[in-house]
DNA sequence: AACTTTGGCGAGCGGG
DNA sequence: CCCGCTCGCCAA
């Protein structure tokens, strides 16, 4: 096997790097390929297309990019596979390479704060200055000299110079500005920028992986890196002004290396948060275990699973279909959500969990786009999917045959880990549990490219006979429950909630599920093996919906477990699902107190009373106490503004959400704001339409109190109305006038 | 030579 | 006052 840690385009050769033992790169060479492959010889192949067999395949290659892509265009009718691969993916497939240890380092710029963000990226910005901090602590730093190209170019060839022994270059928000600027300016002032580096953003590797750990809204208002640090590892960023970066070069000496400072400062922050969270590291083995190289495009799905399985089809002979362009797709049903069906403190609820329900439906059903039959398809065995398109079960599919060894190699490296733990060896067993949770997530991102326009494997007859059978089965043993006489509470895509049975009657019942129940049915569809099992790991002494406008909601709930990861609890395990505090966008007035209404509900407390006080002493103090900024911000992220409907369905102007009217006012003003970044801002008066706004760095001290109360109140309101629906007319507190229907009569409350 | 999915809530906007 | 729509964010 070939370790490599970086290949490139290089005129018509694809290029890889390996290192040697004393660091030098050592390059290799590889023919860049364009080809395709066909079952069938297609008739009349020009002269200029290479013809050979590969396999059971013909292997069809072209001079260019675009030749493939014309030919492909003119003969839709033939069936080509794998004809959009570009060569560097035709390399890492193909030839026994393996991506090599990363030398990673961690890079911030300071650039000419006289234009502005968006102009930098343009080019239009002279750098200033570069730091550069590696995984050990190693620092390097560049200052301009002079404010000329010379002293820029300069600057640029030591950048370059110190970038030079790594593999891999870190920065937060690099794709959107450092590396844009460096590309920028190296053009301009004519310096070749090496290609052997893995560029990789490390604030979108942070929200990749921060999606899938528990996390409060206070965490989520903003991802700036000085606030992420702060979270991360206690640690924020100096109070040198960013935006004056010019001044203080300009300024020279002790001015100019407190400048200098600050941006040293920033690059080892993005080490510490690394050497804290692991997601590059976690990025690394997932691209690692699928033959890419870890750079921002690896953070992707599609550029995973392509990967592993080009290369899974190349060791075994065979081809997967040719990504095609799509117009639009249509859109596919998903998963089974109900509404709750009961309000109030619930007591003794029980969850039964399907696990790892998609992959497991992929693997019974064996579902794959080698294994669907057309309509005219007869006597071939089935498995008929609640679709009614039918999968051939007399080979396992390519598809099944993939989340099966993803399941298989995340076992084997749980077992990995365990045993290095009990053999003392604590480094190899941090990479083993990477390794076991890289492969929980490529197995569950195998149903998301079914249904994924820009995926190889698109196809709404394979996407949906997962989430119909997924519906089907939620569906199934929530009747299964009731026929016991248990109250069937709440489902959602996988999960089931009861009430009305005894924990050991639980027990029974989930196991009965498995031994019998789920066999027959799945059965009963014509799966040969049957990978549908539920769990019984969770049980709340007591769970609240939140109800609004009489009816409880659903994906939100309070609980309070008596059950967890299938052991009894005793002490106060609290889970919180889609409420307010768990919001990056709500108000942080909002969040705290709903906190605290939590806090009391899930502490036992059922005197409405305590929270009738509750709910004056929070209005007293917003209605008459000052109350500092960061309580009345708002923050939301935007998109590119040009996205936003600016037309209602009739053709008529409309106002932008508020954050884009925020996001615009600020561009307007030199800001750099691209899609994804968040706005602070604060409402003066809501009772406008559209409301008025100020961003929140204009704020003077004018602010609506009105508008702070409603935000602060709703969420604990409907926290309240759900927990004593008939005991207090939570409404009273509201500002807005109440709606009629909303009065909570008893005989007005729907389903309880 | 680059984009995992759908379902659902609540805020805001504006028309009828 | 109600409703349909867009948007951002979360559950799965």
């Amino acid at each position: 096997m070939i370790p490599a840690v970086a290949g490139f385009n290089a005129f018509r050769k694809i290029r890889l790097v390996q290192i040697d033992g004393s660091g030098r790169r050592i390059y290799s060479d590889f023919d860049a390929r364009y080809v395709a492959y066909s079952r069938n010889l297609p008739s009349r192949i020009h002269h200029s297309i290479k013809v050979q067999h590969v396999g059971n395949f013909f292997e069809l290659e072209f001079k260019d990019w675009e030749s493939r892509d014309k030919w492909r265009k003119a003969h839709t009718n033939v069936e080509l596979f794998e004809g959009d691969v570009t060569p560097l993916k035709r390399v890492l497939a193909d030839n026994p390479i393996h991506i090599g240890k990363q030398r990673r380092c961690y890079l911030d710029i300071e650039t000419d704060s006289r234009v502005t963000p968006v102009q930098a990226i343009q080019g239009m910005a002279r750098i200033l200055s570069w730091a550069v901090v590696d995984s050990r602590g190693f620092a390097f730093q560049g200052c301009l000299n002079e404010d000329s190209n010379d002293a820029e170019t300069q600057l640029l060839f030591d950048l370059i110079a110190a970038l030079e022994p790594y593999d891999q270059v870190s920065g937060w928000n690099l794709d959107l500005f450092d590396k844009p600027v460096i590309d920028e300016r190296a053009k301009l002032l004519e310096v070749k920028i090496p290609r052997y580096w893995n560029w990789i953003d490390q604030l979108a590797t942070y929200k990749r992986f921060n999606l899938q750990v528990a996390t409060s809204g206070d965490q989520k208002t903003s991802f700036k890196l000085g606030d992420i640090a702060q979270f991360e590892v206690g640690e924020g960023k100096s109070n040198f002004k960013s935006n004056r970066t010019w001044e203080e070069w300009a300024a020279g000496g002790a001015r100019r290396r407190a400048m200098l400072e600050y941006n040293m400062q920033d690059a080892d922050l993005l080490r510490k948060i690394e050497d804290k969270t692991n997601y590059l590291d976690m990025n690394f083995t997932i691209a690692q275990l699928c033959n890419i190289f870890p750079n921002s495009h690896s953070l992707k799905p599609t550029a995973q699973l392509d990967g592993y399985l080009l290369r899974l089809a190349h060791e075994e002979g065979f081809r997967l279909p040719s990504r095609i362009e799509r117009e639009e797709t249509e859109k596919a049903v998903g998963a089974f959500v109900s509404q709750p069906t009961a309000c109030g403190i619930l007591k003794d609820v029980f969850v039964a969990d399907f696990s790892s329900l998609y992959p497991s439906i992929i693997e019974t059903w064996n579902i794959s786009y080698d294994t669907k039959l057309g309509p005219n398809d007869t006597g071939i065995p089935f498995a008929l999917a609640l679709n009614d398109v039918r999968y051939r079960t007399d080979h396992v599919g390519i598809i099944p045959r993939v989340t099966e060894e993803f399941g298989k190699l995340r076992t084997f490296w749980k077992s990995e880990k365990a045993r290095l733990i009990a053999a003392g060896d604590t480094a190899a067993a941090k990479d083993a549990d990477r390794r076991q949770n890289g492969f929980k997530v490529l197995r569950n991102s195998v149903y998301g490219i079914l249904l994924s326009e820009y995926s190889r494997f698109y196809d709404k007859d394979l996407g949906e006979a997962v989430t119909r059978a997924g519906q089907w089965l939620i569906q199934s043993i929530a009747a299964e429950g009731e026929k016991l006489g248990y109250r069937n509470l709440y489902n959602d895509t996988d999960g089931a909630m009861f009430d009305g049975c005894t924990h050991g009657e639980f027990l029974q019942f989930v196991a009965r599920l498995n031994d019998e129940y789920l066999p027959a049915i799945v059965s009963d569809k014509g799966c040969v093996t049957n990978r549908v099992a539920v769990d019984y790991q969770e049980a709340f002494e007591r769970i609240i919906f939140p109800v609004n406008d009489g009816e409880p909601a659903s994906k939100r709930y309070i609980g309070k477990f008596s059950f967890y990861q299938g052991r009894a609890v005793t002490g106060k395990v609290i889970e919180i699902k889609g409420m307010e505090c768990k919001r990056g966008d709500s108000s942080r007035l909002g969040r705290r107190m709903q906190l605290e209404v939590i806090d009391r509900l899930m502490d036992g407390c059922e005197d409405p009373e305590i929270f009738v006080q509750m709910v004056e002493t929070w209005k007293t103090k917003i209605t008459t106490e000052d109350i500092p900024l960061e309580d009345i911000v708002m923050s939301k992220s935007v998109k590119s503004i040009e996205t936003y409907k600016t037309k209602d369905v009739h053709g008529r102007e409309k106002s932008l959400p508020a954050q884009a009217r925020i996001a615009k006012e600020l561009i307007e003003r030199g800001e750099n704001i691209s899609s994804g970044d968040r706005v602070q801002y604060v409402v003066v008066n809501s009772l406008k339409t559209p409301m008025s706004l100020i961003p929140a760095s204009d704020f003077k001290g004018d602010f609506d109190r009105r508008y702070v109360w409603e935000r602060t109140y709703q969420p604990s309101m409907r926290l309240l109305t759900g927990a004593f629906p008939n005991d207090r007319n939570w409404l009273h507190w509201t500002i807005k006038k109440p709606k009629k229907k909303d009065i909570p009569l008893d005989n007005q409350l729907k389903l309880f």
